[in-house]
DNA sequence: CGAGCAATTGAGACAAGTCAAAGCTGGTGG
DNA sequence: CCACCAGCTTTGACTTGTCTCAATTGCTCG
């Protein structure tokens, strides 16, 4: 039960009904940086990532930017109870994704209860995450959220599969930052302290070696 | 279509098959400060709220708590793909809720898809305003923070409604601080800037007139 | 090999936190 | 009926973690 295919929305369906879904989906490939959700404007589709990763976002007027999340493989974009996206959507790697029409979808979903559920399955899921990133964002310093995102990294590929110690971050300093609250400056003085208490190792920036993964869920946990 | 039914679970089957709902749902009344659900133990019910306002949260081991959000007539509680809470909960005033058998409800939703759609609606706007609330807390100043959570306040019962320049807050200065990242001082502090700069009026504790909504709203929005 | 961008490091500033002391207020019992 | 207590709120003085501004280093790719 884990794994990319058992946390996408078309899993649902796809075993029963591949043909339908296939009418209705267009693959599409997105450059670093190419934006493909804009807050605000009209949610005419329904997303799949089904390859690298996407930063999810909102923008304060004079540019103040928070990362609500990043979506990776298998991963469901989208949904809205206006017509409009309630954040922006940009690719941080090389992402690849499907692409639904709502107006479509919704058909799909009055004939196919099973993919209804399976989305509110998957917007549960991300409510308990979006509830642990509050704790982290009011609550916890720079070093335990950096810690924190430290060991959910290392989690990727759901709870069953074992624990990386090395983890590869496709984001840049700036990204993590303004997904936890924090400046650039900060994340790296953060990333050069862990390195410093040998919790840590840097080979390049987008990689990181965990020597003490017990020791980053201590501080993750808040015990510090 | 505005108003608490309409964000309630019941409303979707309550229309039509309101004896089955019944039979399975017993309604509680809780005191202020009665927790009735507890982060980590099993998630055997569901939860309605049906009256007065309840507080969701999350705790560090070291005591520090995260209010991810405010629950008040019509919202719903226990949504988990774990089989354990992801949070607490705790009346802030008195609360009565209708509390069902979360197994038994997996019955009624597989005879009624159009409850399976209206929880996830539900969910689909808990999620977007979890997002809003990571903005809030990743990037927001604590002026902006009050400004935000008050204006938010004077448009609860739905955006439909007209909003309130008076707001009523049930829950404590340490309750609204844990809930924006602040601590109770800051709160009161910026209260106090709030109503130096005329743009609201505290009668008491627990009530805030909003003098100047319009500017409450440009601030909110982080135009300072 | 150098231009351009990302990351790191340093020094000083500031928003919010901490610690401490009054004020207020509502409930209780003498 | 009112004084007192306990808890909540406000205000004040000081500290600090993180931010801001600035300079330097390192990496990637024409």
């Amino acid at each position: 039960m884990c794994g990319v295919r058992a946390t996408s929305v078309c899993n649902a369906i796809e075993d029963a009904h591949l043909g339908r879904l296939a009418a209705v989906a267009v693959t599409i490939e997105a450059d670093p940086g190419k934006a493909f959700i804009e807050e605000g404007e009209s949610a005419d589709n329904f997303f799949n990532i089904t390859a690298g990763t996407a930063k999810l976002f909102k923008l304060l007027p004079d540019g103040r930017r928070q990362i609500t999340g990043f979506a990776g493989a298998g991963h469901f974009l989208g949904l809205a109870v206006s017509d409009t996206y309630a954040f922006s959507a940009e690719a941080v790697d090389k992402v690849r994704y499907c692409r639904f029409s709502r107006r479509r979808l919704r058909g799909l979903l009055d004939d196919f209860p099973a993919m209804e559920k399976r989305l509110l399955e998957l917007a549960t899921n991300e409510l308990v995450a979006a509830q642990e990133q509050m704790l982290l964002l009011g609550r916890k310093t720079a070093l335990e959220r950096l810690a924190s995102f430290l060991v959910v990294r290392s989690r990727l590929g759901g709870p069953c599969t074992p624990r990386r110690t090395r983890v590869t971050l496709p984001m840049t300093r700036s990204d993590i930052a303004d997904y936890l609250g924090l400046t650039i400056e900060t994340v790296s003085r953060t990333m050069t302290k862990l390195r410093a208490d040998k919790l840590i190792e840097l080979p390049g920036p987008h990689d990181v070696v965990l020597r003490d993964l017990a020791n980053l869920e201590r501080i993750a946990g808040g015990l510090m």
